[in-house]
DNA sequence: TTGGAAAGTCAACAAGGCTGACGTAAATTC
DNA sequence: GAATTTACGTCAGCCTTGTTGACTTTCCAA
């Protein structure tokens, strides 16, 4: 009754509704980033190093500091992550020729073939959930994900999404 | 061409639509947890604390041992929040009547104050996320992220949708 | 040539996970 | 009634991943 002052459709945004939409959000995170971190315990690994890899992969030759902007965490703490992953040759990281300041960051091989097993398995998830609830909803979904980010990393996502 | 094999819309499930999902997990999460996160600091409270007031809030008089299957840590890890959330008089134990080895959890009025205050941060972003999206797009939303749960997590989900 | 940006590093600390071991009270089983 | 199991609490110690602060090196650009 109260709840639907205003309008025909709006029972989606009560409070009950609403609750529910966050308590999903809960447990699918738990499941979206299970099967990755599986896969990283034992290894020296955790789920720093499984962003740190995906970002770089997905943006070949990108700068420390971009990174830390993807990633929101500080240098020191991005740094600590990325200094076992070079270490450890999975990443490369070059000297910048237009700004040799900067460092470029690359996946090796060695990292490739990590990276492709992290996002075999987490797409394997997102495909089975996208499969069984169907395009439509995969619209909706992406839809309110983009409406729940800060404006400042729904500009981030969108460059990601559009250029390299 | 090769991605559209086996169907007329199936593009939805090409890598590159799941890599776009996988990353709009990533940034939404990140909005779903920053209202609650700025509240909380400063306090002496953390993520951790907000998820037991929210499921304590969620089913009041549960009991430790059912706090501690939905969150999915040890014991020692929930002991310690719950711990300072009842020294600090947010959260009620009470023995238990039919089973005295149980410990049943309530918030304290002072807990339901808190709890209203990060509650209201988190829903005014659902809100604004759901009713830029429409209620289609949540309905998707829902199927998508209820898809992507562990069948565990899925059960701990119903139950909490449905009953009390 | 000098100021400031980009990157890296050291040290210290905190939150919040984990394991292992142990204790106590209460319920259940034999 | 004794033994075992269950629910909970706690101590001790460890790990990952975040934080701040201070400092250095490199190097671009005014």
């Amino acid at each position: 009754m109260a709840e639907t002052a205003g309008g025909e459709g709006l029972l989606f945004l009560t409070d009950e509704q609403l609750r529910k939409g966050i308590e999903a959000m809960f447990f699918a995170y738990r499941g979206f980033t299970a099967d990755p971190d599986r896969i990283l315990e034992g290894m020296d690994y955790g789920r720093a190093h499984h962003r740190a890899i995906h970002f770089v992969h997905r943006s070949p030759g990108t700068t420390v500091s971009n990174l830390l902007s993807i990633l929101g965490v500080t240098k020191q703490s991005l740094n600590r992550v990325l200094r076992t992953l070079i270490d450890d040759g999975l990443v490369r990281s070059e000297k910048g020729r237009v700004d040799a300041r900067e460092r470029h960051l690359f996946l090796t091989e060695k990292g490739l073939i990590l990276e492709r097993e992290l996002s075999d398995a987490q797409r394997a998830r997102m495909r089975a959930a996208y499969r069984a609830a169907g395009p439509a909803a995969v619209q909706g979904f992406r839809q309110v994900l983009e409406a729940m980010m800060d404006p400042e990393m729904r500009k981030q996502y969108n460059r990601l999404k559009e250029g390299g």
